[in-house]
RNA sequence: GGACAGAUGGCAGAGCGGUUGAAUGCACCGGUCUUGAAAACCGGCAUGGGUUUAUAGCCCAUCCAGGGUUCGAAUCCCUGUCUGUCCGCCA
C-alpha cells in the first residue's frame, strides 16, 4: 500500500465535509502533520545535497590521486543528522498516510442530509408493483423455490453452512440466463468492455478501492505466509466482495492516454462477503449471502465527466430492470446510508411482492478521485505538464441473485405454483415459457 | 513444488561503484527545407516531492519494491514481487 496522496490546502468546508460522515474536525491537524513534515523533508533534502556535493568532489579527487580525507569527514559528521532526519520523515508520513486512509470520501453536496436508509430520496419509481400494500399474502421467493424443488438450502447448509443455496435445474438456469441477458446488453448496447478477472487479488488493490484497512472483517480473506532466515512473513489475499475490486484497479499505478477516456467495463463474477455483522439479516431465503454472482459496471473518466456518466451507468442499470419488466424505484442515499468511498449512490431497489417491500438490487456509485488517489490512477491532459488523477464510478449491473428472486417473486402464478420466464430470458432458457415443478 | 535466467524512460536496448535522470535507435511533439508529403537536418520529449507568486529557476527522490554495504549504488549484498525457460504435478 502505497502512500495516498494528500491534499494541501483543506477546503474550508473539508471539516464540514466531515462532520456530515460523523468526524469530528480533520484539516488543522492534517495541515500541522503535513506542515511538519514538510519542514523535516526540507532539512533533509538540503543535507541530501551538501552530501551530494561532497561525495562528487571525493569522486573528482580520487580521480586524480588526490588526498579525499577532509571531505571524507565532512559527510560523516553529516551521517548521524542525516539518518535522524530520515527516521523522523518516515514516522512523520507513516501517521500522515494511515490517517488519510482512515478518512472517508467527501460526500457530493446534492447528497441530502440524513441518519439512515429511512432518510434516503425518492427519484423516481417505474412499474406497478403487484400487491402494492403486502394485502395479499404472496409467497416469498424461497417458498416459491423450495416449492419447486429447485432451491436447497438444507444442502446448501450441510457442505457449507448457513447463507448459501443450491439452486438446480431451471433456476440454476435461470441465474445464467440472468447474467447473459445483463452481460449481453451492457456489453452490445451499453458500450461496455467485457472483463473476466481475477476473484483473488492482493491487500493493494482492496485498499485501493477503500474496503481496506476499514473493513477487513466484510471480507473473505486467504492467509499466506512465507518463511524466511529471520522470521516468518504473514501475508493475505483476498476473495472480491464485488468485481468493482479487479475492475477499477486496472488502471490502478498508471497514467492512461486522455483519449481512451472514458474507459467502461463489465463483469459478470462471484462476489464473496462474510456478512459479519449481519447476524440475524435476511435470514430467510437468498437474499443475503456469503457468495452470490453480480454483473458489474466499473467506468474511468475524467474529473468532469463523472457526474454524467453516473447517471449515464444508472440508466443502463434500470434498462435491464425495465427490460424484465421488474417493477422498482431509485433512491438517492443521503449521507448516513452513503459508503465509505462514494462521492454519491444511487441504490435501485426491486419490487419483491413476497416481502411487500422494495429491496436493493443495484447500487451506483460516483467516488470522484477517492479511489484513484488511493491506487494513484492518473491520466494526462494534453499540454498540462501534470497528471491528475482520474475519476472512477461503480455499479451493480445489477445483482444477478438478487434479481433472480425479483423475477421469481414477480412472475410467480398462484395457479400452479410456476414462474413465468421474462420475454426477454427466453432465448437464454431454450425457449422456456415458465418454470415448473417436474 | 524443484532448478536456472531476467526486470533500465511510450517501445527496443546500452550502461566500469564516481559530476548518469541515465548512451543509442524507434515512436511522439515543434521547427527548417518542400507546392504538399516523405526523406534529411535542428530542437524538445519521465514521474513524484521540496522551495517559490510562478506549470520560471534551484534542489531532493525515483533505473520492479523494501532493506543493507559505501564518502558515493542502475551497478555490490539480502528479502519480496513479477516475467521467462526447464523438470515435477495438475483443471
Amino acid at each position: 500500500m502505497h502512500d495516498i496522496k494528500y491534499i494541501r490546502e483543506y477546503p474550508e468546508d473539508f471539516d464540514v465535509a466531515m462532520a456530515r460522515r460523523g468526524m469530528g474536525a480533520q484539516s488543522s491537524a492534517l495541515l500541522q502533520m503535513d506542515g511538519d513534515r514538510r519542514a523535516v523533508q526540507t532539512q533533509l533534502q538540503e543535507l541530501q545535497a551538501k552530501r551530494n556535493d561532497e561525495s562528487k568532489k571525493i569522486g573528482m579527487i580520487k580521480k586524480d590521486g588526490g588526498d579525499a580525507n577532509d571531505a571524507m569527514a565532512s559527510v560523516a559528521r553529516m551521517k548521524d543528522e542525516m539518518s535522524a532526519l530520515e527516521e523522523r520523515e518516515r514516522t512523520l508520513m507513516n501517521s500522515l498516510s494511515q490517517h488519510l486512509a482512515s478518512l472517508p470520501n467527501i460526500m457530493d453536496s446534492d447528497v441530502p442530509d440524513g441518519a439512515d436508509e429511512n432518510e434516503n430520496v425518492e427519484i423516481h419509481t417505474w412499474g406497478e408493483p403487484k400487491n402494492p400494500n403486502g394485502a395479499n399474502k404472496m409467497p416469498e421467493h424461497f417458498e416459491i423455490g423450495e416449492a419447486l424443488g429447485m432451491m436447497d438450502f438444507e444442502t446448501a447448509a450441510k457442505m457449507s453452512g448457513s447463507r448459501f443455496v443450491l439452486l438446480t435445474g431451471a433456476l440454476a438456469r435461470l441465474e445464467r440466463a440472468l447474467a447473459q441477458f445483463f452481460l449481453n446488453t451492457h456489453t452490445d448496447e451499453h458500450g461496455y468492455t467485457e472483463a473476466s478477472p481475477p476473484l483473488i487479488v492482493r491487500d493493494n488493490a482492496v485498499f485501493g478501492t477503500g474496503q481496506l484497512p476499514k473493513f477487513a472483517e466484510d471480507l473473505f480473506r486467504i492467509p499466506e505466509s512465507s518463511v524466511t532466515l529471520e522470521n516468518k512473513v504473514e501475508s493475505s489475499r483476498w476473495l472480491i466482495p464485488t468485481s468493482e475490486v479487479p475492475l477499477t484497479n486496472i488502471v490502478a499505478e498508471s497514467i492512461v492516454e486522455e483519449n481512451s477516456l472514458p474507459r467502461r467495463y463489465t463483469a459478470f463474477t462471484p462476489c464473496f462477503r462474510s456478512e459479519a455483522g449481519s447476524a440475524g439479516r435476511d435470514t430467510r431465503g437468498m437474499l443475503r449471502q456469503h457468495q452470490f454472482y453480480k454483473v458489474e459496471m466499473v467506468s474511468i473518466t475524467k474529473p468532469e465527466d463523472s457526474e454524467a456518466e453516473h447517471e449515464r451507468m444508472l440508466k443502463c442499470a434500470e434498462t435491464v430492470l425495465k427490460k424484465l419488466k421488474i417493477p422498482f424505484r431509485t433512491v438517492l442515499l443521503c449521507s448516513g446510508d452513503t459508503g465509505f468511498g462514494a462521492r454519491k449512490t444511487y441504490d435501485i431497489e426491486a419490487w419483491l411482492p413476497g416481502q411487500g417491500a422494495y429491496r436493493e438490487i443495484s447500487s451506483c456509485s460516483n467516488c470522484g478521485d477517492f479511489q484513484a488517489r488511493r491506487m494513484n490512477a492518473r491520466f494526462k491532459l494534453e499540454g498540462d505538464k501534470h497528471t491528475t488523477f482520474l475519476h472512477t464510478l461503480n455499479g451493480s449491473g445489477v445483482a444477478v441473485g438478487r434479481a433472480l428472486i425479483a423475477v421469481v417473486e414477480n412472475y410467480y402464478d398462484p395457479v400452479d405454483g410456476g414462474v413465468y420466464v421474462p420475454e426477454v430470458l427466453k432465448p437464454y432458457m431454450g425457449g422456456l415459457e415458465k418454470i415448473v415443478k417436474s
